[in-house]
DNA sequence: AGTGTGCTTGGAAGCGCTTCCATAAGATAT
DNA sequence: ATATCTTATGGAAGCGCTTCCAAGCACACT
C-alpha cells in the first residue's frame, strides 16, 4: 500500500541503505545522491512508517501522562504544560486520563508494554509500590508530579510554605481569629496545608485553636470539591454566634472556597468585610470569582516533567531529583486587601464576591 | 533486553506460532497448551512489544486528537468524550493540541505517517483543502468534530437552531427589544448564530434592527473572548439611552456573556431585571456565573467521534456521515425566567450575575 | 488397510525500518 | 606504479511480532 524505501531505492537507483541515510541526515552520503534521492521522496510522497522505525531503532519517541482527569482544572493547566513541552521536543504524547482506581494499574501496565513508550510522567497520585520494581526493573524512566517517591524524579509544590505565606496574608491584613477549611485529613495536601497554618500562627504568636479546623471526610475527591466546601462553611457559620467568632478563612482549596462563598452568601454575609477569604490552587474560577489564593506554576510543572523525562531517556543512571515550586500569592478581592497585585482586565474585573 | 516470544517459546517447549496464537486468543489451541504457555508468560512477566506487533498486524491501534487546546472550556468537555469512549475501545490516543496555525499541517502530516494512527479527528477548524486528498489517497479515516466537509464524517451542533431557541425563549418571556452581540462575522458559528437569531425574530413579525446587532472584528479568537464581549456591551450601553433601547441580548457565546456581565455591572444595571442575557455554549464558567444559555452536548460529540471512527477503521468504505446535535436550553438566573430547570446544588446557586 | 477430516502445531516469510560490515572508488602518499 | 587512507555505497541481518502453509496426529468411515 505505502511506499518503502525499497521503492525509493530502485527509483533513485541506490541501495537502501543510502536512502535510510539521507533521510536520517547521516554525514556520510554525497550531496548529489542526497539530492537525487530527496527528489524522489518528493515525487512519490513517501512517509516513514512509524512503529518500523520504532522497532528498528529501538526506541519508540512517545510518552505517557497518567493523569487524573479534568477533575479539576489544575490538571488542565498542567496538561497544557506538558502538551506544549512534548510538542516542542517533539515527542508524541500518549494520554492515559485517569477516571478511577483500577485504571491506575492498566495504564501502567499498557505503559510497560516494552517499546510502547520511552517515558512515563504520574500526577498527583501515590505511585503503587507494586510497581516500582517493575519500572526499576525494565528500566523504564518515570517523573511524578505533585506526588513523591524516592526512587523517581518528582516535582511538586510546596504546600506547607504556600499555606504559610496564605495565612501570613491574613495575619499581615488585621486577622488574628483565622479558622482553616481543609480535606480530608488523611491526604497530603491537607496535611501538609494544615501544617503551613499552623506554622503561620505560631510564628506570630497563635495557638491553634481546634475549634477553628474544619475537616471534611473521607468523601468524594477527598472533600476538595464545592460541596464540601459549602457544608463546612455552614458549619462555621453555625459557631459563629459563639463567643469567639473568625474573621478570616484559609480554604485548603479554590474549589471549596466556592462552595464556602456559596454559604456565605446564602447566610447574607459579605466578602471580604464579614469575612475574608484565601484559598489555595488559582484555578481559572477562582480568577473569575475574585479569590485571592495561592497560585501553582502549573504550566510550568507541567512542562518541566516532560523536560526531566527527555533527560532521564537520554541518560537513565542519573539519580532522582526534586524540584519543589513555590506557590505566589495571587490578592484579589475576597482578602480585602487594598493592594492589588493582578491588573489584567479579566482578573482586575471579574463578578462578584 | 526484553523477553519475546521467543524466550516464551523455548521455555514452554512449543513453537513461536504457538505462543503468539495463545497470546491473540485464537481458537485452536489445545486448553493444556494454552495454560503451560500462560503459566511461562506470567513468570518470565512477558510484555509484547507493542511496535513489533502493530508492525506486523499492520494497525496501530492509535487514533489521533487535533484539536485546538485549551482556548475554552468546549475543548476540555469534548475531549473528556474522546478521552472516556477511546479508553472504554482499548485505543490509544495520541493528543496533538493546536496552538497555532502553522501546527496543523504538522500534526496532519504527522497523522498521515503510514500505521502510525488509524484515523484522525479533526475538531473546530477548518480542514485544510489541500490535505483532502492526502488524506483520501492514504485512506486513512478523517472524523471532523464541530466543522464540516463533505468527503468525511462530520458531527456538528445545530447552531441556528440552538440560537433560534436562545432568542425564542427571551421573546416568551416579553422581550421585543433583543440586541445580539456576535464574534467575527467570518466564521461560521458567527454565521449560523446569527441566522437563528434572524429566524427567531422574524417568525415572531420583528425586523431584524441594525441598530442592535454588534460584531466582533477579526481580532483574538475571532472575537469569541471575554474582551471582545466587554467592548461590544459598553457599545450596547452607549447606546441606550436612544429612543429604543434592548431589553435583553442574546450573546453568541458564554466566554463572551462574561465580558458582558462585567460591562453590565460596571454600568450598575442589574440582571436580569435591566438586561437579561441568553447566550451559547454552556461552558463550566456559565453554571457557576448563572447564565442562561444553549448547551452543546460535548461530551457525546467527542465520543461519538471515536465510535465512528474505530466503525470506519472497520470498514473504509462506508459513505462519509453526518451528525447534527441539538443544542439543550439551560435555564439559570440570567435570562429571568422563573421556571428554573437544572436543580442541582452546584447550579442552583453559584454566585451573582 | 486405505482414505478422509478436523484439530494442533512448528516455523518460515514478511512487516519496513536501522545499522553494521564489506567493498568500491577516489585521493593521497611513497 | 603501488600501498594506504577516506569517503560513499550496497545490502544482509535483525528488531519482535503475525500469519500462513505444511505437516503431524488421532479418529472415523469405507
Amino acid at each position: 500500500m505505502g511506499v518503502t524505501i525499497y521503492d525509493l531505492a530502485r527509483e533513485a537507483g541506490v541501495g537502501i541503505g543510502t536512502v535510510s541515510r539521507c533521510l536520517n541526515n547521516h554525514p556520510s552520503v554525497s550531496p548529489e545522491t542526497r539530492a537525487k534521492v530527496l527528489s524522489v521522496v518528493k515525487r512519490l510522497s513517501y512517509q516513514p512508517h512509524a512503529y518500523a522505525q520504532r522497532l528498528a531503532s529501538r526506541q519508540a519517541n512517545t510518552i505517557s501522562a497518567i493523569i487524573p482527569f479534568f477533575t479539576n482544572h489544575f490538571f488542565v493547566e498542567v496538561l497544557r504544560g506538558v502538551q506544549g513541552k512534548s510538542q516542542e521536543l517533539e515527542v508524541d504524547l500518549i494520554l492515559y486520563g485517569v477516571h478511577n482506581a483500577d485504571q491506575v494499574e492498566y495504564y501502567l501496565k499498557r505503559s510497560l508494554s516494552r517499546g510502547h513508550v520511552d517515558g512515563v510522567m504520574f500526577f498527583s497520585m501515590k505511585f503503587p509500590d507494586s510497581y516500582v520494581e517493575k519500572f526499576q526493573q525494565i528500566g523504564l524512566p518515570v517523573v511524578l508530579v505533585d506526588t513523591h517517591h524516592p526512587l523517581f524524579d518528582s516535582i511538586t509544590v510546596r504546600n506547607v510554605d504556600g499555606a504559610k505565606s496564605a495565612v501570613d496574608h491574613l495575619y499581615d491584613l488585621g486577622h488574628r481569629q483565622i479558622a482553616m477549611i481543609n480535606g480530608y485529613s488523611g491526604t497530603r495536601p491537607a496535611k501538609e496545608r494544615f501544617e503551613g497554618y499552623r506554622r503561620s500562627l505560631e510564628s506570630h504568636g497563635i495557638a491553634v485553636n481546634p475549634e477553628f479546623l474544619f475537616y471534611s471526610g473521607k468523601e468524594k475527591l477527598d472533600g476538595f470539591s464545592r460541596e464540601s466546601g459549602y457544608n463546612l462553611m455552614k458549619r462555621v457559620l453555625e459557631k459563629r454566634n459563639d463567643s469567639s467568632s473568625p474573621s478570616a478563612l484559609f480554604v485548603a482549596s479554590d474549589i471549596q472556597s466556592l462552595g464556602a462563598v456559596d454559604a456565605i452568601r446564602e447566610a447574607g454575609l459579605r466578602i471580604p468585610e464579614d469575612l475574608a477569604l484565601v484559598s489555595f490552587d488559582d484555578i481559572e474560577l477562582a480568577r473569575h470569582a475574585g479569590l485571592t489564593t495561592m497560585r501553582q506554576p502549573m504550566y510550568e510543572m507541567g512542562s518541566l516533567a516532560v523536560s526531566w523525562l527527555k533527560a532521564r531517556m537520554k541518560d537513565p543512571d542519573l539519580s532522582p531529583r526534586e524540584e519543589t515550586f513555590l506557590p505566589e500569592l495571587i490578592i484579589r478581592r475576597s482578602c480585602g486587601s487594598t493592594a492589588r497585585v493582578t491588573q489584567s482586565p479579566a482578573s482586575g474585573r471579574g463578578a462578584m464576591v
